[in-house]
DNA sequence: TATGTTAATGCATCATTATTGCAAATGAAA
DNA sequence: TTTCATTTGCAATAATGATGCATTAACATA
């Protein structure tokens, strides 16, 4: 079972001509276990100092242009990233899902089942991607008061 | 004209309880005569040494509270600023509508005439704002080429 | 108009995040 | 196991966000 994940961590990784490094593998099992998206500052903090802050910052960028994952910039404009529906890919990497920021716990909620509606933007602009995110109390944080 | 201007920044200022300095007024002026959301990088460059970074912040933060201007941010995660519509008030501080970021000159346009259509977020979950930055080129850039 | 009070500013300073260069280490393939 | 390109760690820098404090400026009122 964590074996069967691995290898398909492992498989993704080959796929996107990645070499199969122990950081990136344990990125990806962070990443894949977690129910909303993940800033930088909290895989630092699971991760310790077995990796370093750079090599993460540039681990996430990687996997981000190879479409394994997505970015997602909260309230406050910090990234957070989760990982991407299997449709993503390199070259047609779009995340049209609404995404939703907490402001009690701060999490950032990937809502795969909303999309973004289509939008009458003024001609001559070029639409490449959309960006939607709601904030407020998240359900948790609802229940918990 | 310029006189009438002056008088209405000036009348912001005192309706929401803050000193008419000239460092507001000059940002108000600067704001009202963009096209486009503002960055505070650009208005540094704009204004110079005459007005101090942290000031500068100040301002943009407080008038950002008092409904004044409110902030968009773009694909980077840059704070940018617009005067808000007449009808945002401290309390009631919504800009509804969309933001389109421009991936060629960075530009940040404010959409009026386009709405956020209503979601169906899952029960639970509270709103409070919404927020979709549509990103591409924008019809300038379009034309430039 | 002078003056006292409060708000606003400037300066110093710090934290965090994003980013690059380069040398050393590591993965993968021959 | 040797080779080569990729990946990583470390050093370092830039940009942005944020706070404390002393000084200055705005404005109400005496």
């Amino acid at each position: 079972m964590n074996q069967n994940k691995n290898q398909q961590y492992e498989d993704l990784l080959v796929k996107n001509g990645l070499k199969r490094t122990g950081a990136r593998l344990q990125v990806l099992d962070i990443l894949s276990h977690r129910d909303s998206a993940t800033s930088q500052p909290y895989l630092e903090n699971v991760i310790g100092k077995e990796i370093d802050r750079v090599t993460l910052y540039r681990i996430l960028k990687t996997f981000e242009e190879k479409g394994i994952i997505h970015r997602v910039l909260d309230n406050h404009g910090t990234a957070n990233y989760a990982i991407c529906s299997n449709s993503c890919s390199e070259h047609n990497h779009h995340d049209e899902h609404v995404h939703f920021n907490c402001n009690n716990c701060l999490r950032v909620y990937c809502l795969d089942e909303v999309k973004i509606p289509a939008l009458k933007i003024a001609k001559g602009f070029k639409v490449d991607d959309m960006n939607l995110i709601v904030s407020g109390i998240c359900k948790e944080c609802n229940q918990a008061n």
